[in-house]
Order: structure tokens, then sequence, then C-alpha cells
DNA sequence: GACCCGTGTGAGAATGGTTCTCATGACCAG
DNA sequence: CTGGTCATGAGAACCATTCTCACACGGGTC
């Protein structure tokens, strides 16, 4: 009924500067992050343009977003296929992963409790190899 | 090394208000929204006092915390042994599920990737069988 | 290349959930 | 019962995110 509702994405110096500065980075940034990461590295962009660069790739596709322990939402480019996240806690820095059998469970789970529209979420946190302190 | 750091909680009429609350719900609700239905019953509890005696809750093992789309933060009374929920996104309604193939999936994962302290968050959404409008 | 128009930008204000402050009140061990 | 410690609550403070709105600019068009 409703039309496909296309918003065209002009090309500008400022949302070519957030991907771009995605496309470098391996892990989760929250928005402040990556502001403070442009402003040092020359391409100044306001902080509401950021949010709102971010917020456009997020509805195309291009990047996730994950809440942290306080709430605060961190953003990543990724894959465009359904996948999940490997986090370090320390770092960010982020492996994406696949659990095919969740896939099946979940919509199973769901369907037995009645419930229709399903989507799911899974994470696993931890700490680098990296950000682990040499051991004993 | 350090004191066990038993904090010594004591019982007062607002912390059992709130988890007397809580244990008529049968899903995920906001501290606002916990405040708000407090207020109503009578029961009026500061929404400062509302937070914390949520928080200590979450401290003790006897509630979960769960962050919305929007990163407002959700409780609910739950069983203390881990497990996963299944959850209503209209009305809240949650229900407890278990997936014992997950957990040994996430510890091998993370171990291939040189990860440690490990932990997961899985979350299934969707909409029950009473907020489901009457199929045609 | 010049024009136009709808979209994008940004500084600052506004929003809103959560936490902090601090004077006052209430558990509860002894 | 009493004291000291912990809890409470009204309001201020905090802070990430969104909104406002005047201005800049991308990108079709001719
Ligand atoms: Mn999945
Ligand atoms: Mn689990
Ligand atoms: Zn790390
Ligand atoms: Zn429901």
């Amino acid at each position: 009924m409703s039309a496909p509702e296309v918003p065209v994405r002009r090309q500008t110096r400022q949302r070519t500067a957030v991907l771009t500065l995605l496309d470098q980075l391996d892990g989760f940034r929250t928005a402040q992050d990556l502001h403070a990461l442009l402003r040092e590295r020359g391409d100044a962009v306001g902080l509401a343009t950021v949010y709102r660069a971010l917020q456009a790739l997020v509805d195309d596709g291009l990047v996730d977003v994950l809440r942290g322990e306080d709430g605060e939402a961190a953003y990543r480019r990724c894959s465009p296929v359904h996948h999940h996240h490997l986090v370090c806690r320390s770092c960010g820095l982020t492996v994406e992963v696949a659990d095919p059998p969740v896939e099946r469970w979940a919509a199973r789970v769901a369907a037995e409790h009645g419930f229709a529209d399903v989507q799911h979420q899974l994470e696993v946190f931890g700490t680098c190899g990296r950000c682990t302190p040499a051991q004993r």
C-alpha cells in the first residue's frame, strides 16, 4: 500500500569520513569515540551528524549496534548477513561468528510458546588474547 | 585477598514493596514503570530508591536486567540459575528458557579465538499469543 | 557551468533515564 | 531502648542522544 520509501542518500564528506573510519576499525566503538577520533584525525564532523550518519548506516544494514552494560550504544562495520559477535570487553575487538543450531532452536522454542514474529540476539563477551595479562 | 565484602541489607518498607511488586509481575518492567505502579498501588517509594532497590536485587542475583532497543533498562524477578529469555516485545511477558548446546558452543568458539573470562547473552524476542492480533 | 531545491550540517538547546547530594529518617544489634 | 549505621527522597547533576533551525551543499537539469 505504501511507497517503497527509499530515502535518497547524498554522498557528503561527513558520511564518507564516518564510514571510512569504521572500515579501519575492528571493534565496536561508541558514537562519542568515533566523533573524537574524527576530530583527532582532522576530518571534524559535528556530533549530531555522526549520530545521523551511524543511524543511516544501521538502517542500510552496513553497521551493527550493540548496547554496553551502561546502555551506551556501540557501532561496528559488519557484514550484511546474519551473524553474532565475540566481543572483547576490554578493547572492543570483535569477531563475527555463526551458530546455525541456535537459529533453529530459537524458532522452535518461540513456536512452542505461541510467540510469533521472532528475532533473537546472541553475543559472547570475553577478554581477547592481547588484552589478557600474561598468565603466570 | 579482599574481605568478603558482604553489605548488610536492611529490610525496609520500600525494598519489600519493590520485591513484592516484582513477584506479582510476569514480565520485564522499567524502573519508571515500577515506580508508577508503586505510586498507584499506594506504597509510594522515591524514584531514586526504586533504582537502588533494583540494583541491590540485581547484585543479589534475584533480578535480571535487560536493555531495550532504546537502551532503557527493564527488570524482572528471575530464578537464580542461569537461563535465557523469550520476551514479548508488546507486553513484556517473559518465559525463562535453557539451551544447553549453546553453552558449550560459546565456550568453544571463545577458546578457538583466544578469548578468556567468557560470558554470553542470548535472548529471543517475539509477540506472544495474547498480543498477536487474531489472524484472519 | 549556472540554477534550483530538497537534503545534510552543526552549534546549541532540549530531552529523559539514571545517578548523585545531603539533610533527615528508620533498622536492628547490643 | 539507644546509637550508629545504613536507607530514603527531593531535587540537582550527569550525560548520551535527539531536536531545532538557519545555513550550506549535493546533484540532477538545461
Ligand atoms: Mn542467529
Ligand atoms: Mn546460556
Ligand atoms: Zn581486547
Ligand atoms: Zn505479549
